[in-house]
DNA sequence: CATGAAAATTAGTCTTGGCTAATTTCTTTA
DNA sequence: TAAAGAAATTAGCCAAGACTAATTTTCATG
């Protein structure tokens, strides 16, 4: 199950949404987020970022400063930690009906940031039940594309 | 299944496939599709309907006479089809999960444009076995939100 | 510790797809 | 058939997010 907590959330468009997934990704893989690492990341310019990351500033997102670094807010890693589990969750359920794994990447960031709970909900609810019944994989598998 | 017609489509945005399917549904419940109905229909000011509509005619999807009428292009019904049959699978698939039906087209709106047609045939698949096994969607029911 | 390369930033532009206000065309009806 | 009202269009605007080119700052290294 998975929670959005409704706390005191500001509104973040699905690319500040991105951005915030992404950085918090590289903090824990590389313990901190260049400009430079976050627009090769994402297949953008640094230009594109330094934009960005004034404007996850201006919102309370990340806490910047100007040719220094960059670190989360707690809000901003309250963001990026929902977003992480709903990637997670649709990754693991295209996986599950046998989708092949660059398709599963498009897909995913495509839809992930248009999920209601409700629907994150029940999609994760079918990747714990499915397993339990591998001939319904198995057909879904065979099934024309 | 989901045929994507691979033909020769030119590339359409989401933006512009919301209208195609939108039109296309107007024309058959009502026989014509005038801008103030799309605008009203979409949600959106007449205006917004005329620019999109030049483009849409620039691009080959619809034919228009300034003034006068719409109809859809080869391309555009073939693109509007396809649309329509994306959000009729997805819709199905979110109803059959037992989504709240408001929740249903929200989540449908955003993601229809996102995704392949491996996905939309799996899901599609899914579609159709899971009745077959009521316990498994009973499961997913009562799975918390 | 000076310097060149790497990283970051700024300035300015573009595209998409919305909007309102003003204007034009069409249609209906008195 | 002349207006009035409905529909469509134009003009001009805005915001998000991307871009390139030019500039500035930092940092590693000889």
């Amino acid at each position: 199950m998975i929670k959005t907590g409704k706390r005191s959330s500001k509104r973040s468009s699905s690319a500040a949404e991105d951005y915030l997934e992404r950085i918090q990704e590289l903090i824990d893989s590389k313990g901190y987020a260049r400009a430079v690492d976050i627009a090769v990341s994402l297949g953008i310019s640094q230009a594109s970022v330094t934009n960005m990351v004034k404007r996850l500033d201006a919102e309370g997102f990340v806490k910047h400063e100007r040719y220094r670094g960059l670190i989360l807010t707690e809000e901003g890693r309250a963001i990026a930690k929902a977003v992480g589990e709903r990637h997670r969750i649709l990754t693991e359920f295209l996986r599950l009906l046998g989708i092949a794994e660059e398709v599963v990447e498009r897909d995913v960031e495509g839809m992930e940031h248009h999920l209601s709970a409700s629907t994150l909900g029940a999609i994760e609810a079918l990747c714990r039940e499915l397993p339990c019944h591998p001939e319904v994989l198995a057909r879904i598998k065979s099934a024309p594309r």
